[in-house]
DNA sequence: GCCGTTTTCGGCCCGACTGTTTTCAGTCG
């Protein structure tokens, strides 16, 4: 099992023993655990040949126990007793939103539901209210929670989500009595995939900014409203939850709703060490009076720490890091100098590659790669070894003509099956750069995806690995490959690997980005675009390199252009 | 089940909203 599998095997645990009623503290260490196991940079089987799994916080006596009989036998005996005790239907009426453990195990002892269309008949028939504790208003929440969950979308990718929450936010922004209004939660933290839209707004009169937000073109219906917070389901099918507080509260009330939860969990357990109590109001010292919040980074420095970008706020060691003044200065947009993976008429593209660098100009950028695919791409119109070099030639002569902006002559080249390239060696060293990619094969197992891979880093010549998983966010999964061994290979061979910014791959994602730079890897953050609108995905790049805690100096593309260039004529060993 | 410059036992973040209750339990984030 990997550690995405056995994250989820304690989550699942987490779940069981919520349902069995069990310590509720101990339902909370596994789902902890869980959440730290999902976040860890390295395979928990590396940690446990080295010895190192009682170095993961969360993770004591019982549970590295457990962790080992999992890795070395493939399964958890604790696990399986468990889940025969516990009935599966339980399990499944979890998912159902509203419904949690008190719940499901009520609806399932009075009407000894089967499953959930079971459910979804007895609460039509009117059998639910009957049961202690709940009403008719309860049965038709069950319901409603049923409808969501057969028609609830998945996690929706960073660059789909944007575009409709900023929408939404200037909507709100438009409505007079808003002071202030900003996206918090998971977007504001750029994770790869949003669950809902998180707004906090500022303003005096709560109840005039819900009012007209139920009223919004984009509102389908309003699922939840109080004095202080509303969610509603906007027409995109995407829940959108919005926090109304009075301006002196707005600062506190954007961290506390920014997260994430675990980031937020640690630093309320620091102040209470502290004797400070926060809450999304403010901070407040034992004896009552309160410390004024007039900005986030108020809040951090109340506690000693430094401030915390809202994309490290996950609790993977940012808040010790900041305790101790050793956060990286992050990467910012504006430190990214050129653009390395792109696409052209040449190929699939739909801009000239004289547009291309007029755009990227425009952008403030001082370089361009050209990448089009290689000839075994048919469907992408790849270009053949007479066409690339006439290609080359006419780079050339464009940059004769051009001032400040160069344009690389590169290439995207395919990895074949074997782990040989699509063009010779003699043609690769007329380039200014090679992007090297998987774009077939998809299936084959680890270990020939993995070497398949490494044969390309061995090549002089590639200088990037394009894509390197492979993943679609919510379409495909990313190939079978040894991430830990590419990583090593690129460290040892002088590869640089990519960050994807296309919305729908971010691939190098967060963790194996600062995986690849913990070991001394360099990384190029490249949009893949095939138009010039599409050069703007760089920011969805950025926000994965900040996630990965990058600093400039990590980024190749972030690097002014004689220092790209002399790297590119050295780099590999 | 975890964890400890207050502790190896006794804590474990904190509040909003809903619904069914007359003061609170359950769920959610």
């Amino acid at each position: 099992m990997n550690n995405a599998e056995i994250a989820a095997l304690f989550w699942e645990i987490s779940e069981l023993l919520e349902l069995s009623g069990d310590n509720p503290f101990k339902a909370r260490a596994y789902r902890h655990a869980a959440e730290k196991i999902e976040s860890l940079p390295e395979p928990l089987s590396t940690m446990y040949e080295e010895g190192r799994l009682g170095d993961i916080e969360g993770i004591g006596e019982a549970l590295k126990k457990k962790l080992e009989e999992i890795i070395t036998t493939g399964r958890l005996r604790y696990y399986e007793d468990l889940n025969e005790k516990v009935p599966r239907v339980l399990v499944e009426l979890l998912d159902i939103p509203g419904v949690g453990p008190k719940t499901a195990r009520a609806l399932y002892e009075h009407l000894h539901i089967g499953g959930i269309d079971e459910l979804e008949a007895a609460a039509k028939a009117g059998r639910v209210r009957e049961l202690p504790g709940m009403g008719v208003k309860t049965e038709q929440n069950i319901l409603r929670g049923i409808q969501m969950l057969r028609g609830r979308l998945d996690r929706i990718p960073l660059g789909v989500a944007m575009p409709i929450a900023q929408d939404f936010i200037e909507s709100i922004r438009r409505i007079p009595q808003v002071l202030e209004v900003r996206a918090a939660g998971s977007l504001r933290r750029r994770k790869e995939t949003i669950g809902d839209i998180d707004i906090v707004a500022a303003s005096g009169d709560a109840i005039a900014v819900m009012d007209a937000i139920e009223k919004l073109p984009r509102t389908r219906e309003v699922l939840s409203r109080g004095g202080t917070r509303m969610v509603v389901m906007a027409r995109d099918g995407i829940k959108v939850d919005t926090w109304v507080v009075g301006p002196s509260f707005f600062w506190s009330a954007l961290h506390h709703s920014t997260g994430s939860k675990a980031h937020n969990v640690k630093l309320r357990g620091m102040a209470r060490e502290m004797g400070l109590k926060i809450n999304e109001y403010g901070i407040s010292r034992e004896d009552g009076t309160e410390i004024l919040i007039n900005r986030e980074e108020d809040i951090y420095s109340a506690l000693g720490l430094d401030f915390i970008a809202p994309e490290l706020r996950e609790d993977t060691g940012e808040i010790e890091a900041a305790r101790e003044g050793r956060l990286p200065r992050l990467l910012e947009p504006g430190d990214i100098r050129g653009d390395l993976h792109m696409h052209s008429t040449w190929s699939d593209g739909v801009t000239s590659i004289e547009e291309m660098a007029e755009a990227a100009r425009r952008m403030g950028y001082s370089y361009i790669a050209i990448c089009d695919h290689s000839k075994s791409l048919g469907v992408a119109r790849g270009l053949a070894e007479e066409t690339l070099r006439r290609q080359v030639k006419a780079i050339r002569e464009l940059n004769k003509r051009l001032t400040g902006m160069r344009v690389l002559a590169g290439v995207e080249v395919d990895i074949r099956r074997d782990g040989t390239l699509d063009h010779p060696d003699e043609l690769l060293a007329e380039l200014d750069i090679v992007v090297a990619s998987v774009h077939s094969g998809f299936r084959q197992d680890a270990d020939t995806m993995t070497a398949r891979i490494i044969a390309a880093m061995r090549n002089p010549h590639v200088d990037i690995i394009g894509h390197p998983t492979g993943r679609l966010l919510g379409r495909r999964e990313p190939y079978a490959v040894n991430i830990d061994a590419l990583i090593e290979a690129a460290a040892e061979t002088g590869t640089v690997l990519e960050i994807n910014s296309y919305p729908d791959r971010l691939d190098l994602s967060d963790i194996h980005a600062r995986m690849a730079k913990e070991r001394g890897v360099k990384l190029a953050i490249n949009t893949d675009a095939h138009s010039r609108e599409q050069l703007g995905y760089i920011e969805y790049g950025v926000s994965v390199a900040r996630r990965a805690w990058l600093s400039r100096d990590d980024v190749i593309n972030a690097w002014e252009g004689e220092r790209l260039l002399k790297f590119l004529g050295e780099h590999k060993h």
